[in-house]
DNA sequence: CGGCTATTTGAGTCTAGTCAAAGCCTGTGG
DNA sequence: CCACAGGCTTTGACTAGACTCAAATAGCCG
């Protein structure tokens, strides 16, 4: 409370230019996200513009920061931690349509009010953007939007891998394939080999695969007793086979 | 056949300079699409460009025109007539992701490979646009990349909505579902009131909605049972009781 | 009219859901 | 350190909604 501010003296300001190019850039420079998602696209100095209309935030386990139906004010870009986006039917019933970890951009799935509802399923750390801000980055900054597109399009093959297995996979397909892909996700990241840590609760899980949680349960069990997984105490789940894995997932490519 | 060729006299060339400025912008300019999606984001102008890296083609009913896995050369714009877009699984099962119809953008979902087959169910007169010209127009034309990121903002969304459907729904509430979003894509263009003319079979309707034929059916009879829809002999549905098939569809927003 | 395909309807089966209870893990407080 | 409360997970028994198999019906095109 003693130390310097960040207040500019003359002016007041919280924002003044002075703090947009020392302070904030720093910040960014050093964040963990700096090299995955949206930022690694940016050189360190176009990053100075994305700081000043990016804010970071942190968001408490258990805490929603999107609301179905609400104004679409801004992006996020997760830096650490995992969220669930989801949509709800009036009686509750609820779709999970994604976890978004580090490096996801969240929001593109709106147009003037947010389609989706988010919660941090771990603490989360993300840059939040004004969405009128960023927008206006992209006349500046093209490649901005150009990932986004990219993004975008990623997302969308997402979309409809998950329509094949909500649509037409089985309890166990579902569940297999989401362990493969919760696999290979895990093996592109460096540490520990094939040990997957789940963040999410079983009923996450059953509201994502289109399941109940004892179904999802039961498939687990099942995958086990076939010694394709292991199941530790603390949830970890371990694939043993990751070929008879992919093959009972249906995976085509 | 007797009437002013299009060939240039001193050159031969069927694509000489002369017949972009004067044919092919004519060409677009009295395209039936002209005034619907991408194009509606240019000016006559600007469409001069367009038309140069696109080519118009007709896609007769049943045959396929993109297969999941094939090298992604190509975006497509829909000027006329249905298409399905689906996935498929080794041992025959399928579903469908989207229905495209004039207007639509077909494409975004693909990385290096196609992530989908699409195939028409009508004649499908459509302009195919090279991915790697389109994406060289990007720099000229600003505001096709915009309308694609916004093509592609609306697409997440209708996933995200058909994910709900296909994980949480019931049989009787997916058909509502449908038939409410292509009543108001109807109502939205002009023509008849109500009347809605379903271009697909029941069996493309069963892979779009996660079920079989039979429960498609029997779903259309109890809506109809219900007094909810009437169906006519060419496969024609009236939506009797909108606000109670709204009902029924658990429509959220 | 006749063959073909698409659709509807019926009867029985099965996968996943519902309801219920037991087990397990975590964190808290004595 | 242990006992207990609470939530999460697993397992069991039964049910229900959708699927499968089968047959009848209705359009459609030559």
């Amino acid at each position: 409370m003693g130390g310097p501010s960040m207040l500019d003296h003359r002016t007041g300001n919280r924002r003044a230019p002075i703090n947009l190019r020392t302070v904030i850039p720093d910040l960014c420079a050093k964040c963990e996200a700096r090299h995955i998602g949206l930022c690694d696209s940016l050189c360190d100095e176009d990053l100075h513009f994305l700081a000043n209309v990016g804010r970071q935030t942190t968001i408490a386990k258990g805490h929603g920061f999107v609301t179905e139906g609400d104004p679409a004010r801004h992006f996020f870009n997760i830096n650490r931690g995992t969220a669930k986006l989801y949509k709800d039917l009036p009686d509750g019933r609820r779709q999970i349509t994604g976890f978004a970890g580090s490096g996801d951009f969240i929001g593109l799935a709106a147009d003037t009010r947010y389609a989706f509802s988010a919660e941090a399923i771990e603490d989360v750390h993300l840059c939040r953007f004004d969405r009128t801000d960023l927008r206006a980055v992209f006349g500046r900054f093209p490649v901005i939007e150009r990932r986004l597109l990219d993004v975008a399009s990623h997302e969308l093959i997402i979309a409809q891998e998950q329509m094949l297995l909500l649509g037409r996979k089985t309890a166990i397909e579902r569940l297999a394939s989401f362990l493969e892909v919760w696999h290979q996700r895990a093996a592109a990241s460096p540490g520990q080999t094939q040990r997957l840590t789940l963040p999410m609760t079983r009923g996450d899980l059953a509201d994502y695969l289109g399941l109940t949680i004892e179904t999802v349960s039961r498939a687990l069990s099942a995958l086990r007793k076939q010694g394709v997984i292991a199941v530790a105490a603390d949830h970890g789940v371990s694939v043993l086979q990751p070929a008879r894995l992919a093959g009972i997932a249906q995976t085509v490519a």
